[in-house]
DNA sequence: GTCTATACTTCGATAGAC
DNA sequence: GTCTATCGAAGTATAGAC
């Protein structure tokens, strides 16, 4: 019953925000009058943080499981795109920032996928021998970050830029399982281009 | 004193997010009764668009103020980066998805900030004649989706990568403001090493 | 475990006095 | 414009019956 209410809780957020979970909403969802919420938690806090921890734990096991699989950067990058995890993740950090006994575990599950994910991509460019454009978790912080926003945008019917931004992503992505360089390097320009570029620049800010 | 109310809704979703914006706590905030909202607002939901309206008022201002800047690009990144706005639109993007009334200004606010954003960079793109990396809307998008999360981790002490993250941002910035080839695009491999890095990959894909 | 009953608080909103 | 008064609804939480 206990996980029961967990669960519901998890799909109310889904659907209507952390302020959607009440304990009317909450029994509601299971079938039962809402004082037997206070009989599995001690208080509103308790949910939350239950919420929070079997959050983690399935994170926890879906990074495990993108680690294993053959393309584990494509694999995280789809955990990280699954809308209804970038929205529970965002409505959390909403709710962490009024509720300081959710800060906490909110605050230790965000650093705690951070560095798995870090490690993934740290032991993947170890792999490939490859030198790296950016530090690991510098990429982990934009691929994150680019899920995150996309979701939350998506949610209210904002598209602006997400398709051209999600194909960018992914060419770099797929360039990168392969070895190759990514369109960002392929641009690179020749030592005569760079000279060419700097002319201009500086022609643009001092036109006399 | 519309006007005052609009702020005081504004610092309040700072402070403690939507939910703390309620009738009580806005008139509290200007010194008078909670009934004084339902005197100049009809409801709760016109006191959000307002807030919302204003916001877009705001930063079509900062907008328009960053590309007269020597560095527009720089400019708008601190736009971006500024931890208040970026809490202000979480929080109404939040607050729009159960709030159809609210939503349609969020969105629309939204698009038009990314809209004004892109048409700097590319105005900037065209001015320098550079052949960019990526589409003028993906930096924006990659720009500002970065921004927003950074500053909503930051608000729950969540900094794992940022100190990392705004270093390559920044010398990304810089290295496009004066015309050279950003650290991405120094670390392209030559055509020798990219064939190496072929061959690594496939040996670890099929190591028999 | 689940219920009824209850207490207290806060919310949004309206009516009407001054 | 700002107030008092009032409403119904919803929130958290506790006590106690079954």
């Amino acid at each position: 019953m206990r996980a029961e209410l967990i669960d519901a809780a998890e799909r109310l957020i889904y659907e209507g925000g952390y302020p959607a979970v009440t304990s009317r909403t909450l029994a509601e969802k299971v079938g039962l009058k809402r004082q037997i919420v206070h009989y599995y938690f001690k208080s509103m806090d308790e949910v939350f943080i239950a919420v929070v921890r079997r959050a983690a734990e399935k994170m926890r096991a879906a990074v495990a499981e993108a680690a294993a699989s053959p393309e584990p950067l494509r694999a995280l990058q789809e955990l990280n795109r699954d809308p209804q995890g970038a929205i529970l993740s965002m409505e959390l950090h909403a709710l962490a920032n009024r509720r300081p006994a959710v800060r906490e575990e909110v605050a230790k599950a965000a650093e705690e996928f951070r560095d798995l994910q870090t490690e993934i991509l740290t032991r993947l460019l170890e792999q490939q021998g490859v030198e790296p454009a950016m530090r690991p978790v510098v990429a982990i912080v934009l691929l994150s970050s680019l899920a995150q926003v996309l979701a939350l945008e998506s949610a209210i019917d904002v598209s602006r830029g997400h398709a051209e931004t999600l194909e960018f992503v992914d060419e770099c992505l797929r360039a990168f399982a392969q070895g190759q360089p990514t369109p960002l390097e392929t641009s690179a320009p020749t030592p005569a281009e760079a000279s060419r570029r700097r002319r201009k620049a500086a022609a643009a800010t001092s036109p006399d």
